[in-house]
DNA sequence: TTTTGCAATCGTAACGTTACGATTGCATCT
DNA sequence: AGATGCAATCGTAACGTTACGATTGCAAAA
């Protein structure tokens, strides 16, 4: 591999005027930073990434920690997608993207310690936030430069991206409403989770606003596969009064709930409305007439590294915070 | 951060003998490796990864060469998997696994020229690999160990892995035979594709084993979507001598299918009897019996980076190439 | 007593880069 | 002529690590 010296030799220039004319510094001659780039070029030259880091400190990597998943593969085609756009914006913005993938057997807030410690990348992304993360204040604390996917209910300041959860499920409530539903079931995973009780807050915010009165049994809890939202949604088909508007919380939850339906001869969009999240692709194809609110997961890997960057950046800068709308695509 | 020269200055060592204590150098006195540990311990000592990628040459890191799913999503529900078994198997070789996304756009001979020459990675992974990939022998030439998940039709020994899909497809075809079928369609991607040939292949060995001749007209191609599986199979399904058994290409392919059926009242497993592939939890819940054949991909991460990991190890040892087979989950 | 051998440790250089503070040469000003 | 200023370039040190070849001290052998 050719390196800085090499170059140097060729040119009876030093390492230190061939150093900055590759970065155009303005104590270098025009013409010396002409020839010293064409020397470079014929040569095949790339700076040495870790020599480089070792001086500068600075690494041009980031790292995700991203769990993985165990139980099922809900967000399998949501986490995708993210990888995808967080790789590809970082590499545009001249950083390689590392992946951690941790295991339930990893302590969360070990594994961005080890991250830390290791000093190796330039700064962080971590995912599924808990209530009151203690990672939060970790990386405050450290100064390490990171940016969450996701919110806690801490009152400090610190970078997120999230998905406006509480404005979906408020839209696709009152999409619902629009359709003539008054009872309307919802679906939720797990009531703890963040993400889950900002539907609720959306869902409920709809309701509200349309004066009906929240009737808990008409909220899922623990939609996280097929069978538990046909169960589910099977039960309150056979109540006295069987709702009209079911909002899913994600593909399986869909699948399952058609699945109901079909086992009682209903049919979707005319007997009961479906409003799901994340499923264009099924849903477009269905027969069932079924409203998809959709939302673009590269684009929120992207804007999760342009976050980061500007955090590398500018570390006192003001602290930015996004919050990524949804799309919907209406039943017909 | 703590390094080598502190741990060395607070002992009274010299830096030499606290990097060998610190990896039981045999010239050391145990007693002198005892408290080298201890104090490194204590300041929470870890190598900084750059001044010793610098010092060997070797960066503990390995690059995974990955295109972004574009025309469709198809492959994302293995692709997770995959990332998910490489960044974990990796990491517990001691490796931290970067992920290069690759855009349609993005020339996969200068993306693999690219990295080869940045040599911040100790491996490459290459995946899709294209007939007489060119990649192989541009990596083998200048020998960066590499390993690719899948194969091509090149006369050298490289090193892969890659799923049986002959095998899979022999077994499915078997399987309804079993069932009584004989006019057995068989819906495939793109026909250059490696994998597609495989399927064809391991198809043709079984109608061959039973005496049944090849009817072209049953093998469809292009199965990417639900709509092209539902028209193709609904075309299928008018003919005169239609089929009385269906190997599908992937989920899509199945709901498509399932699709097809419905419109005509037919069922399957009974009308007519439905092999696919990894798509278990969705044939599980599926009111039809459905047979799925799946592949570990996380398994097939795992084994990629083990065969990367020997080849660093020793790059003049034995080329080794894996076959990993699918698990055949029957109808009932 | 000198030599040999060995265990334990040390000093220095190097990997490739960049930052800092020289140094050189030359034109311009006094 | 000497001083000044500036543009262009250079030399050295340092980042943290490891490899190599010393060096030290001490016991055992000659």
């Amino acid at each position: 591999m050719a390196n800085l010296k090499q170059i140097a030799a060729e040119l009876s220039l030093s390492v230190t005027t061939v150093s900055r004319a590759l970065k155009d510094g303005p104590e270098v001659q025009p013409s010396t930073i002409a020839r010293v780039k064409e020397a470079a070029k014929r040569v095949g030259y790339l700076p040495n990434h870790y020599g480089r880091a070792l001086k500068t400190g600075r690494t041009q990597t980031l790292t995700a920690v991203l769990p993985m998943e165990t139980r099922d593969h809900l967000s399998d085609l949501l986490k995708l997608p993210l990888i995808e756009g967080m790789t590809l914006a970082a590499r545009q913005a001249g950083y390689s993207l590392s992946i951690y993938s941790t295991t339930p057997d990893d302590d969360p807030v070990e594994s961005v310690q080890r991250q830390l410690q290791a000093r190796s990348a330039d700064g962080l992304i971590i995912t599924r936030l808990v209530s009151a993360d203690p990672r939060v204040r970790l990386l405050l604390d450290q100064r390490m430069p990171f940016v969450a996917f996701g919110r806690t209910d801490l009152d400090i300041a610190y970078p997120y991206v999230d998905v406006d959860n509480e404005q979906i499920a408020y839209e696709a409530t009152r999409r619902l409403m629009d359709k003539g539903c008054r009872r309307i079931a919802l679906q939720l995973l797990v009531p703890e989770d963040q993400a889950s009780a900002m539907r609720l807050s959306g869902y409920g915010r709809a309701m509200a606003e349309a004066g009906i009165p929240i009737d808990q049994s008409l909220i899922g809890h623990g939609m996280f596969t097929m069978e538990s939202s046909a169960g589910w949604f099977d039960r309150l088909l056979a109540s006295s009064d069987p709702p009209t508007g079911l909002a899913c919380a994600n593909e399986l939850g869909l699948l399952g709930a058609l699945h109901a339906l079909g086992k009682r001869g209903l049919t979707a969009g005319r007997d009961v409305h479906i409003v799901t999240r994340d499923s264009t692709r099924l849903a477009r194809f269905l027969p069932a007439r079924i409203g998809v609110h959709s939302v673009d997961m590269a684009g929120v890997g992207r804007k999760l590294i342009e976050v980061l960057e500007s955090r590398i950046i500018n570390p006192l800068g003001p602290v930015e915070t996004v919050l990524v709308q949804g799309r919907f695509e209406p039943a017909e």
